[in-house]
DNA sequence: ACTCTGACGACTG
DNA sequence: CCAGTCGCCAGAG
């Protein structure tokens, strides 16, 4: 896995704005490895709780991060609504580091 | 070199 | 919307 990978996926994840959410799969297109999407969270995994990783769930809205730690509070500090481990409003919330970027 | 595994994704029914 | 299936690729053992 190369180190400027890491670096992208890190730097992706710093800008994505408080309340929004984005997916594995679309940080991995948006730093040039459209099927690395399991990396991503791979990478997020070594980077701990110092960032925002708790905005990041897979495509479907569902948070499958086994930790789960306090992803759910710290979303719903950031005004994202998570019920059983789904983000609500999921479709309206989403930040596409391609477009919106 | 091979097999398993995984914070995933797109498609299909 | 949910479940099943297949594809994906780098690490670990």
């Amino acid at each position: 896995m190369d180190e400027l990978f890491k670096k992208q996926v890190y730097q992706i994840i710093r800008l994505i704005p408080e309340g929004r959410v984005t997916s594995y799969g679309a940080i991995a297109k948006a730093v040039g490895y459209p099927n690395h999407s399991r990396h991503v969270g791979n990478v997020l995994r070594n980077y701990g709780d110092d960032f925002p990783a708790h905005r990041v769930c897979n495509s479907c809205g569902h948070i499958t991060a086994s930790c789960l730690r306090d992803f759910v509070g710290k979303l719903a500090k950031e005004g994202v609504e998570v019920k059983d481990n789904r983000i609500q409003n999921f479709r309206n919330i989403f930040w596409n580091p391609l477009i919106e970027l």
